[in-house]
DNA sequence: ATATTTTTATGCGATATCGCAAATAAATAT
DNA sequence: ATATTTATTTGCGATATCGCATAAAAATAT
């Protein structure tokens, strides 16, 4: 018994292909997918996360999630295709969190709690449940690639955008509710948070632990919101 | 005429070999190096900074350079062992220009004017002469590799340990001499200034002119120096 | 039941990549 | 001059990697 190969049928949840809607339970016409994308793509993610984009081969992959080389690119495209996706995973991963905890109606604690709601949400997501220093997958990866792929340059330009669009919302917010003086500069607070979560992210994957980086933001936020 | 080789003979500078000193006019005994490791570690960097450790071939480099494979082996050992020397190259780059200028005796103008010098240093390093999108060649290319390497995983603690205390002496000596209040942490500061040098570094990356991160600079030691 | 559609399985071919080995070349030591 | 030492050149061999092409399988439509 060399290969023993099951044939397992995923609860069909209508897979996520590129044409976006029409998802009743009518099941598509061909052959059904052996597979999950959306469980494919956090593997793959944690492939890439950890080892980089050029590090990481479609056999790689395709040996890690069980699914052949020929149906990850009838899946997902070519390799760069399916790093973008992965990415765009993460990254709605983690805005989804930011959603939840960066509201500042002023009915959720001092602007400094919230802020360190940030924070925890950002260490847990560089830290992670395991020993692995993960640190930021678009830093981590992106970073490194980008010269070489314009689409790669231009989602790591695009979530910096995001993170400084929502920084600047959020402590102009804040400003307008009285939470930080009226002579503080919502674009320069924005630049304090920025800064310091990508120095957390760099130094998570050096291996810096979850106390380490608490350490880091208690002290930066004692000063920053006195 | 298809190869046409020139044998050049370098000023022999008496190499950079691993045993270190005993370097006099003498010559060494066999056929002498074509090269010069220096030069061909700056390339080298270039090559790695903007294409990462996976995506540089030791073929490409060869052919940058003009060394051979073997040559390359024989001088810096294999791959790894050459990123590292490279890297150790672009860190005492570092290293010597900050040495010279963050130097805070007091007499070289305001606490604001010498961290302001020290951004100076780091937005060329990290933008270049030329419109090439550098970041910083650690954050570019060690955070990628780091978990697959353990020396280089190494190298990036370091180097993050080696700004972390330059900076906490820095503003230590800054407190003696009374040039921030008593009240200021010497390691908060440190953390303030080494988290923007990241985030300068990840923008450079992703594209921001040196008008954009000097912008960024500004507003934030307005912010710290007032 | 048969055709159609979609996914999966298998494998080929071209190229890249690295480490190593053997032969050649250029210097100094004796 | 000859031997010795160190670099360079050339090339081989094993493996990896990707994209593609073709055949088989599993579902729905008619």
């Amino acid at each position: 018994m060399d290969d023993l190969k099951t044939i397992e049928l995923p609860d069909a949840t209508c897979g996520g292909q590129g044409d976006a809607g029409a998802c009743a339970s009518a099941r598509k016409r061909g052959r059904p997918r052996a597979f999950d994308p959306d469980v494919v793509l956090e593997t793959v993610l944690e492939m890439f996360w950890m080892r980089g984009f050029a590090n990481t081969s479609l056999d790689d992959i395709s040996a890690a999630t069980g699914v052949s080389r020929p149906s990850l690119a009838a899946t997902f495209g070519d390799k760069e295709a399916l790093y973008l996706k992965a990415m765009e995973r993460y990254r709605n991963g983690i805005s989804d969190q930011l959603d939840t905890v960066l509201q500042c109606t002023g009915q959720d604690g001092t602007l400094r709690d919230i802020v360190n709601r940030y924070f925890d949400v950002m260490i847990a997501s560089y830290t992670g449940e395991t020993e692995e220093c993960l640190g930021c997958a678009f830093m981590c990866t992106a970073l490194n690639e980008a010269p070489r792929h314009e689409s790669i340059m231009s989602v790591l330009q695009g979530t910096i955008e995001e993170f400084d669009a929502r920084f600047e919302r959020f402590f102009t917010k804040a400003r307008e509710l009285g939470h930080i003086g009226s002579n503080q500069d919502p674009k320069v607070m924005s630049q304090m948070i920025t800064s310091l979560t990508s120095s957390l992210a760099v130094r998570a994957r050096a291996g810096a632990s979850r106390a380490d980086l608490q350490k880091i933001v208690d002290a930066t936020t004692s000063f920053l919101f006195p």
